[in-house]
RNA sequence: GGGUGCGUCGCAUAGUGGCAAUUGCUCGAGGCUGUAAACCUCGCGUCCUAAAGGACUACGCAGGUUCGAGUCCUGCCGCACCCA
């Protein structure tokens, strides 16, 4: 079947590429899908699963890359487009690539931009993430455009936002961003579709995103890794089909991207759906999917890497994540509190810090309150997928 | 001693006849899943109500004018500035 559908393919696409990246499975699961293995690229080897950090302008925000590295974080995830506008491809190129801009010299991958299409377009326009909270009346048709960008055969129109320019982005302009960038690993340039688009829309998007993972692979110069992107929203059929055809594409591994419906049971339904089609030997990353409680979830269903704002956009609002559940550093009752985060945690932060002191630095709008909560969750999460390959490894999971 | 100006919900502000009263901050509650996010939403006189809504009390204090006063008038108190 696989075999068939590469039968399909232009002839320039039939050779697997040669990138500085290696997967491979140590262990499969009895129990579950869950597997374990290792990532080899030539910034270090990443033991799977693993969480992705998030440094969409080339930093996970408010931590220095030693910082990032203390919490246990293996790779990080950069984005395309936030890097494009801001400072420009040219700038990360010339101080010799984005390892060496950012001083992170273990793995890295670059997101194409395809998240922004939804986020900077339907998602702002209906106010929503790619996960349904509420029934929404609205829905998006065939044909509708969203209202800031213009999406198109060839690519999307945006605006910037720092000044208002015009940008577009398209396969071949992602490809040569992220090639500029240099990261290990890089996204094929797909459109994230939103929760609240119709199966007709959904369907032309996803032959879109299919043309266009076909000309990211084509335009592609460097030696730089490639996972493709699996759309098809909350349709089975829709799922299934893009999983098969991606996944019939000589990437090197392949990101499962888009709306994932509206509740959690869906989420893990759809994603059941795409890693069947799957080739088995490849690595798979789940995109933007990280809630603590998730995670075991989206291990057991198979995949290897996923990456999560959660984290650290949750620890700048005050949120801490502890063995005991997450709590609210900044309210007004932990001023009292002379306890670490979390008694349970041995990272730098819970060694030396009182929830009294994180809570007033919260509080006084201290920035450093964001740095510690934001190092200790990441240390949390790390901690935590690692006791989830343990489990792995001893047949626990 | 004389003159001028000002006193509004914890703080700061808006409000020159229809007002439970603007906005910001503080405070409180909630939200956030490939980061437009050190952000966003909501609440913030008291009481009843699930809510819609209702009742009461409020713009330094005391009087007055008026159908109606935070807003106009008189006196007092306090603060600021100017002149002696």
């Amino acid at each position: 079947m696989r075999k068939k559908r590469a039968g399909l393919l232009p002839r320039k696409l039939k050779r697997w590429p040669d990138p500085h990246m290696q997967f491979k499975i140590l262990k499969k699961s009895a129990k579950s899908n869950a597997r374990l293995g290792i990532l080899k690229t030539s910034h270090g080897e990443v033991e799977t699963p693993a969480l992705v950090s998030v440094a969409t302008q080339a930093v996970v925000k408010t931590l220095t890359s030693e910082e990032v590295a203390e919490t246990g974080a293996q790779i990080l995830i950069a984005n395309t487009f936030h890097l494009h506008e801001h400072p420009g491809e040219q700038v990360i190129q010339k101080q010799g690539g984005l390892h060496s801009f950012m001083n992170w010299s273990r793995p890295l991958m670059t997101d194409s931009g395809g998240f922004q299409v939804f986020s900077l377009g339907f998602g702002k326009d209906f106010g929503m993430g790619k996960i349904l909270k509420e029934k929404s009346a609205d829905s998006i048709q065939s044909g509708a455009q969203p209202k800031l960008l213009k999406i198109t055969e060839d690519g999307v129109f945006f605006r910037s936002l720092i000044d208002g320019r015009k940008l577009f982005l398209g396969p071949k302009e992602s490809m040569k961003i992220q090639e500029a960038l240099g990261a290990d690993i890089m996204f094929a340039f797909d459109e994230c579709t939103s929760p609240i688009a119709n199966y007709e829309y959904t369907k032309k998007s996803l032959e879109r995103t299919h043309r266009w993972a076909k000309l990211s692979l084509k335009s592609k110069k460097s030696k730089q890794a490639m996972f493709g992107i699996v759309q098809g929203g909350r349709f089975k059929d829709l799922r299934q089909e893009s999983a098969r055809f991606i996944g019939g594409l000589p990437f090197d591994g392949f990101g499962i991207g888009g709306e994932f419906g509206s509740d959690k049971k869906e989420m893990m339904r759809m994603i059941g759906w795409v890693v069947q089609e799957l080739p088995e030997e490849k690595p798979r990353h789940l995109l933007g999917i990280g809630y603590l409680e998730d995670i075991p979830k989206i291990v057991r269903a198979g995949v290897d890497t996923f990456d999560c704002i959660v984290p650290t956009h949750y620890a700048r609002h005050g949120a801490a994540f502890t063995s005991a559940g997450k709590i609210a550093i900044a309210k007004s009752q932990f001023l009292k509190d002379k306890n670490p985060l979390d008694k349970k945690c041995p990272c730098g932060v819970c060694q030396s810090y009182s929830r009294s002191y994180i809570c007033h630095l919260f509080r006084a709008r201290e920035i450093t309150g964001m740095r510690l909560v934001s190092y200790h969750n990441l240390f949390f999460f790390h901690s935590y997928v690692k006791t989830i390959r343990e489990d792995i490894k001893r047949e626990k999971l």
